[in-house]
DNA sequence: TTTATTTGACTACATCTGTAATCTTTTAGT
DNA sequence: ACTAAAAGATTACAGATGTAGTCAAATAAA
């Protein structure tokens, strides 16, 4: 229901940066995201702008410092984007997606573990919920 | 490495309809898509174009009639698209996907059942392939 | 208080995207 | 052979996006 901000692949970056931690100042999000990326101090800046403006991220200022915050959650943002891609590209049957991914980018047993655990707790729901 | 060809949204819609069944005739894919979609055939067209000269579809024609064809795997494309958002998004983990979506929508028996085997198949690998 | 500096706000601009209209070419029919 | 119709090619155009430069305001230091 709530947020359905569009973020673009640039200003994801700065997301993931914030809610990785938050909050940062702007130049810790410059330097955290100069770390792997070489874009220019005003790009990100430019980046951080819009996601204000478009109410994704927000700041409280202290001084000459601003403070920047997610506003999105990143769960919400994660699930909604994700069922759109299984919808589109995988008609929404998420197996097509994890067979494909498993097939090009082997699974760790972290994955396999979480994966059982997931079947796990379905099986589950379905014995209670189910007749 | 095939195909790096980017796919915009509504091209996609485009592509979907040839991976289900080629070649078709424009005529085809414009009634097709316009039963769930109200674009504009011209629109239709366009996108038709664009796929066409960034290599994505191409065709032969016979007579007045143009048979178009995909041209990128759909195989490919998803593991490459779903490779990137897994990445973006969820650091790499496919499991933060999976539990998301099974949270927010969920598995059907089906998709627990193809996990189930992608798991097995998973474990034999392991057992052959390590110590 | 004046100034230098830091930080954000505003402006810029080419390319991509969604959405289509018009021009041109080819072919089926007369 | 000529003409109408069908299909694609070319052109259009506003808004989004990536990528930054310049302007302005606020604050720390002198």
């Amino acid at each position: 229901m709530s947020s359905n901000i569009d973020i673009t692949n640039a200003e994801l970056v700065i997301l993931n940066v914030l809610w990785d931690s938050s909050p940062q100042l702007s130049a810790e999000i410059v330097a955290t995201i100069q770390k792997d990326n070489d874009w220019h101090e005003r790009t990100i800046k430019t980046l951080l702008s819009r996601l204000v403006k478009k109410g994704a991220v927000d700041f409280h200022k202290s001084g000459r410092a601003y403070h920047y915050f997610p506003l999105v959650d990143q769960q919400d943002y994660q699930t909604r984007v994700s069922s759109s891609i299984i919808d589109r590209l995988f008609s929404g049957r998420i197996s097509g997606l994890v067979s494909g991914f498993a097939q090009q980018r082997d699974l760790s047993r972290d994955d396999v573990e979480s994966l059982k655990r997931i079947i796990a707790e379905w099986e589950e729901q379905q014995e209670s919920g189910n007749d």
